[in-house]
DNA sequence: GTCTATAATTAGATAGAC
DNA sequence: GTCTATCTAATTATAGAC
């Protein structure tokens, strides 16, 4: 059982890398220390263990999600910017999660299938709720059907971190701190709240980290 | 020489599907028309056929990104509204470039260290200068390093068309009409634009454009 | 310039010893 | 439950006829 969950996690960081197809079972296997042949002995197949890998990955990132929320009142605008700013950290420290969806969404398949209904689709109806709440109470301006609001958000918050070797190379400074660190992920943070709801809405956090 | 534009076509889309290692050189040939060795003949390799491949897609990149800005004054906020509305044209049209994008910036390589310094640097340098101009005209309250506004507005206008499968899937109603069409675009580009500029920066051509 | 044929490597899956 | 060894099929690259 050690064994399955070392499978799960090496499994979650090659297919997040790689995509399912360029992802060798061997690469896997050798990330958890096993043998190829574990493999196939605690899954039936590479598809079946893409499946577990991504039920599994989808549990931690839930995990960080609520790590990441910060209490405060329940007020839509209130409720939305600290739904927003849990979202950008859980993103920046799960990053395979918006690696696989990409990598699986660039066209239709069983798998993409299977994705959508198993953990997308509620967390999609999820965001619609928040931001039709956010609407009714008038703390918003903009107004456009939920696939782009869902899709606008979840870009914005995500690519700086699924793209992560990119930004690094492109304002590489001093190679012995990343330049993509806290300060960074808060204003970041900042950024897309102020975009969504407009200025002035800091958060509890942002005066605890320092800023660069 | 038309062999070789009718494989350059054809490598642009499987590379965008699949990444580099999981594109398959027969597949790219097949959806030319031509055998698999003629791809040797052409390109030395498939590494170098990939990077053919994507100078070719960034310079049809750049005309789509052309075709579709309208004219207008060149105060800086019209001139940054105008980019923008035009950048969401523009990777609505031609997802594959920020598939390929994605498939590569996952991890660090020597293609994502050759396509940053050839293609990428240049353009967020671009972005760079028009977020200053657009600063410094006060037109924007909106305050963070290059690095956040670069892929938080790459990911807000790219993120739909790249998971376009993934989207169709999400809000599938009529079948025998795409849920992203040339309504939904402009409203996307709308919505981009008054996260960015704030409401009531209409475009020339969305009013010409029925919505849905 | 395009083809057929094939070499060399690697992939996922399986068999069977322990 | 883990291992070694191997099967079958797919991959990229190459050789050489036309």
């Amino acid at each position: 059982m050690l064994t399955r969950r070392a499978l799960l996690d090496s499994a979650l960081h090659v297919f997040a890398a790689s995509g399912f197809e360029a992802a060798s079972t061997r690469t896997i296997a050798a990330g958890a220390g096993v043998r190829q042949s574990q493999l196939t002995y605690h899954f039936d197949s590479k598809d079946v263990l893409w499946r577990a890998a991504v039920d599994h990955l989808f549990g931690r990132f839930d995990h960080e999600l609520i790590a990441a929320i910060e209490p405060g009142p329940d007020d839509p605008a209130s409720l939305f910017a600290r739904s927003i700013r849990a979202l950008v950290r859980a993103v920046s420290r799960l990053p395979e999660l918006n690696r696989i969806m990409v990598h699986e969404a660039t066209g239709d398949s069983e798998r993409l299938a299977w994705i959508v209904e198993s953990h997308v689709r509620a967390r999609f109806e999820q965001l619609e709720t928040l931001w039709r709440a956010l609407r009714a109470s008038g703390a918003t301006t903009l107004d456009a059907e939920p696939v782009i609001i869902y899709y606008t958000i979840l870009g914005a918050a995500s690519l700086l971190y699924v793209n992560a070797a990119e930004a690094r190379r492109l304002v590489r400074s001093d190679p012995s701190h990343d330049v993509i660190d806290d300060a960074l992920i808060e204003a970041h943070a900042d950024t897309l709240v102020a975009m969504l709801l407009g200025p002035s809405r800091p958060s509890a956090r942002a005066r605890t980290v320092k800023r660069g």
